[in-house]
DNA sequence: TCTCCGATTAGAC
DNA sequence: CTAACGGTCTAATCGGAGA
């Protein structure tokens, strides 16, 4: 008996953080807004308005400002802790609609649907509700594979006729062919700028010129991943579902400064607070790292500036989550790399080796660590409940000067009681 | 020559 | 006034060191 073809819907979000601020400010309905990167440095979400004004993806807004200000856009510093916590409420009303989901972004879900009745119905219905109960915006693609529903992912966002939802499962093997035969390989997931003009040297530049290639001869050019990619486009999955989200193998704190940095001492203030966001993630996975990985960098877009980015791995004798015992070795490290004359841009730490709490190789001959555990779940109690940099170590927030620049968020409408606009 | 491992690359969002 | 360009994460692949 031939197996029916599997169901799965791509939920993604339109213009996801500039659909958040939307929801609180309804009045920029019709206003073009931007939402900025960290340290306001680059266009990170477009509104519709935005993008129609020929703003990118990614650009950096020095670049944009001139042509933004002439056409009255909005721009807003990006504020996580509102994305965040939209994305947990879209997420959450998603879930409903199948066991078998994968948050795979902030702004993307993917529902296994398949066996559902009334597909079509329901996905229309699914639309309505993430709007009524978010005010999120968001399209359906629907197919047999997870490239597949992103690739109709795509169509349901671009085709006003769509409404929202398309159903790559829906089309004849002729339509297939024709419409695959109208798409770019740049837009398949997997397939991006380097690897398009790559396939281009060699004539393939649709999306159906990639399914109909030969398949030993794309292995030999350009690896495993896009066979995989090549299978998904065929209708075979070889990318499974993964409800649940692995942890993580490595952990990355890192940020640009606002202003260029030239003293220790403030490298020092703004490493420690690397050190604490890092560990708290590490110890919100109940993991233990045995490797950390300290950068300094100075600004790689002043090439008529000194350069220097020095960094060291250490590994460390024992694993551990502990804040105060990584921010010892961090500082140390800062210490050690620094070298005066130099304008510092960013730092970061990146820690690695990363095993389940407990499930280390103990040595016999270390004496066993006093580790702080309960310090550090009191701490990150109390960050939880009463917000992130309630408590912090010593060495945080001594020095300022390296903080970002964000000199248009938005207020926390969802995370602060004092950002509600009074009625 | 083979294997291991760290560094680099490419991609996603 | 000027200068101004994100942050995390994974997997594959590359390339050098050592066996």
């Amino acid at each position: 008996m031939p197996q029916r073809a599997q169901q799965l819907a791509l939920v993604d979000c339109n213009n996801f953080y500039v659909s958040c601020e939307r929801v609180f400010r309804p009045d920029l309905k019709a206003t073009p807004v931007v939402v900025l990167s960290n340290n306001d440095g680059c266009v990170v979400s477009r509104s519709n308005e935005a993008k129609a004004l020929g703003i990118n993806m990614g650009q950096p807004w020095f670049e944009c400002k001139d042509v933004a200000n002439e056409h009255g856009v909005l721009a807003l510093s990006s504020n996580y802790a509102l994305y965040a916590d939209m994305s947990n409420r879209v997420m959450s009303t998603l879930s409903d609609y199948s066991p078998r989901h994968e948050v795979y972004s902030i702004d993307e879900c993917f529902v296994d649907l398949t066996g559902t009745p009334k597909l079509r119905e329901l996905s229309y219905a699914m639309r309505e509700r993430v709007m009524t109960w978010t005010g999120i915006p968001v399209c359906v693609g629907i197919g047999p594979t997870k490239t597949l529903a992103k690739l109709a992912n795509q169509i349901a966002k671009k085709h006003p006729r769509s409404q929202g939802v398309f159903n790559y499962n829906d089309l004849t093997q002729a339509q297939q062919d024709k419409l695959l035969h109208q798409m770019d390989v740049g837009e398949v997931w997997g397939i991006g700028r380097k690897i398009s003009l790559r396939l281009a040297e060699r004539g393939i530049r649709t999306v159906q010129d990639l399914r109909s290639a030969h398949t030993a001869t794309l292995r030999a050019d350009f690896g495993v991943v896009i066979e995989k990619t090549q299978r998904e486009l065929q209708g075979i999955a070889c990318i499974d579902l993964q409800e649940m989200a692995p942890h993580k193998k490595q952990i990355v704190s890192s940020r640009s400064f606002g202003q260029s940095v030239r003293e220790v001492a403030v490298l020092k203030d703004a490493m420690s607070t690397f050190v604490a966001n890092a560990c708290a993630k590490l110890r919100a996975q109940g993991s233990q790292a045995a490797l950390i990985h300290v950068f300094l960098h100075t600004n790689r877009f002043r090439q008529d500036l000194p350069q220097y980015n020095p960094s060291f791995a250490l590994p460390l004798p024992q694993p551990t989550h502990d804040s105060l015992v990584v921010n010892r070795w961090a500082d140390y490290l800062v210490g050690r790399l620094f070298r005066p004359g130099y304008d510092y841009k960013k730092a970061g730490i990146m820690l690695g080796d990363i095993t389940p709490n407990g499930h280390c190789q103990v040595d016999w001959l270390e004496p066993k660590q006093a580790t702080g555990s309960a310090l550090m779940h009191a701490l990150d109690g109390l960050n939880q409940r009463f917000g992130r940099g309630t408590v912090k170590v010593s060495t945080q927030g001594a020095f300022t000067g390296w903080q970002m620049r964000q000199e248009r968020r938005s207020p926390s409408y969802t995370t602060d009681w004092n950002a509600i606009p009074s009625v």
